[in-house]
Order: structure tokens, then sequence, then C-alpha cells
DNA sequence: TCTCATCCCATGCTATCCCATACCGTCCCA
DNA sequence: TGGGACGGTATGGGATAGCATGGGATGAGA
């Protein structure tokens, strides 16, 4: 069966406990159980103030691209594993689904008490709310000015 | 069996009632049901004050184009997800074929208690009734200048 | 003994489900 | 051709179960 794996979609709102606990949305724990996850992944994105967070289909994904190179010998073989694979983190959910945050991820994506959780097809990624608002604005303007000259022509 | 995906077409009247509920016009959910979809897909439009709804083919098709690519390492990635896939929600119709909308999308598309579906082919839209009209005979309005242009010639 | 992490229970909210009613178009029969 | 019955569609409102969240309690390690 090639069931097309199940794309994240859709943004949630959450909130970051004073435990620095966060409940992972009902819809995205359905997905990574589907996908025969232990919890779910995540590893602090290397480009912004986010966390990348994603279920088994993702991560094998990435471990089997590196494993088809030479881990001696290729030069890009290392900044990606140590990028994408050591910093990942498998945090697996209590019975309320919520999973506890370690700091240094905490840190990373500087989250405060409100959250947002954003469905990207493959991952979700979790950003302060204040910041992803901004962030989210500038995408959009940007897809709007695309579409603008697109249309001119 | 390659069914051509039938075409939305056709305007509806429609109400927003004080639960935030829009009933998906009986015609439409015939065509949604069709594509296999588990409810309607329903996105904020980057252009207008309006909201796309859609089936299941049309999603397909553009998380394929996004899974295509690398949601670590491709730059392209970002603002496309951003737009189209983080804030496209799933929305499941209860037995009389009502959905909830989420007041994000209420106030996207500055809907009061009468709203009116737009067929588009592919997509339909959801606008609040006042504001359509006037645009309708704005687009009809350039569509007849179009005319008068290239019959000029 | 103190701190921190995990486990577990309690609560409020909201989305979902379900039933009842009203409307309207269509069909059938007189 | 007009009137009445029927079925599908739309709308309003109430009940319920699941989800998100806050806050203890227990146990292990420092």
């Amino acid at each position: 069966m090639t069931t097309p794996v199940q794309p994240f979609i859709t943004t949630f709102q959450g909130s970051l406990d004073a435990k620095g606990r966060v409940c992972i949305p009902a819809a995205y724990r359905q997905i990574l159980t589907a996908q025969g996850t232990p919890g779910v992944y995540v590893c602090p994105s290397f480009i912004d103030p986010a966390l990348d967070c994603f279920g088994q289909t993702q991560l094998d994904e990435t471990a089997a691209r590196l494993a088809a190179q030479d881990p001696f010998l290729s030069p890009a073989f290392d900044d990606e594993a140590t990028t994408l694979i050591a910093r990942t983190h498998i945090l697996a959910p209590d019975e309320n689904g919520r999973v506890r945050l370690p700091d240094v991820l905490i840190e990373h994506a500087a989250l405060k008490d409100r959250v947002l959780f954003a469905g990207k097809v493959k991952k979700f990624q979790i950003w302060d709310a204040d910041r992803y608002a901004a962030l989210e604005a500038e995408a959009v303007a940007r897809m709007r000015a695309r579409y603008a000259e697109v249309r001119g022509q």
C-alpha cells in the first residue's frame, strides 16, 4: 500500500507551562502515531529560531541519505550528521499528550509562554507565537509579490 | 478510472451562525466526497479577503510539490509552506453538512452573517456577501473593457 | 536532605455530535 | 394548471466526550 504519508497542515496555538511542557496538538499526535514514532523527534532548526518536529518517516529518510555516504570520506557527511542527527531529541509524551522540552531547545527557539505549532508537510515547527506572527506576515507578503509579478506580465 | 475531477461552479448564498458554523452547499459537498476528502480544506487567500476551499486533489498537488523538496535543505520551501500549508485547515462537516470556521478564518474574510460561496473550478471561495457583490461588478467591468479592447483592434 | 523529573489526578473549555424544526424545490395527482 | 404531499437541505439549540492545562505527589539522583 502506497499510502502517501499524511501531511502536517494547519497552525495550532499552545502554551509552554512553568515546567517546560507543551501539549502536542492531537491531530499531529495521530500522524506521528500512524508513522510508528515512539513520541516525536525534535531538532533545533539550523536556520530559524524554531524547533523542527517530525516522525519516523522523516528521520528514516534523513538517516538513509546519510547512510549512503561514506562516513570517513564524504566531506558533507559530518556537518550534516552533526546538525541534523546529533541535535535531534526523541521526546515521549505523557498520557495527556504533553512533552517536556529540554531547556536547550526552549532557549534556541526563545520560547515564552505562548507557542505556535506550524504544519510544514513532512514536519511541523514550534515557534514563539509573537515571533511567528511577524514571520508569517512576511512570507505571505513575498508570496503576494510573486503573484503580482507573474500576473503583471 | 481517470475521472476528470468535477469543477466547482455556480454561486450559493449561505449564513454564518452564532457558533461560527456555515453549511457547505450540497453540490460542493458531493464534489468533495467524490475526491475522497475527509471534509474540506480551507485556507485564507493570500490575495483577497476570502477563504479558498478545496479538496484532496488540490491539497495533494500542493503537498506533493513541497514534499519533493527537502524540508531541511530547500530554500524555496518555506514561504510556500508557511502561506499555503500552515494556514490550511481541514474541517469535517457534521451530519448536516456544516463546518465550524475557526475564528482566525472568519476574521480574515471579515465574515458577517451573510456569506457567499463562489465556484472557481478547482476550488471555491467563501466571501462576505456584501463585499463580493461589489467585487463581482468590478470583475465583470474589467472583462467588458478587455473585450472592447480586443475588439477595437 | 534538597532538587528535579516523571507520573497522575482534577478541572474548564470547546469542538463535536445529535435532535428538532423550518424552509424550499420537486413531483404527483386531481 | 393549481394545490398538496414529500424529501432533501438548511438552521437553531442543547448535551457530551475529548482535549488542553494547572497543579500536586512520588521517587530517584545529587
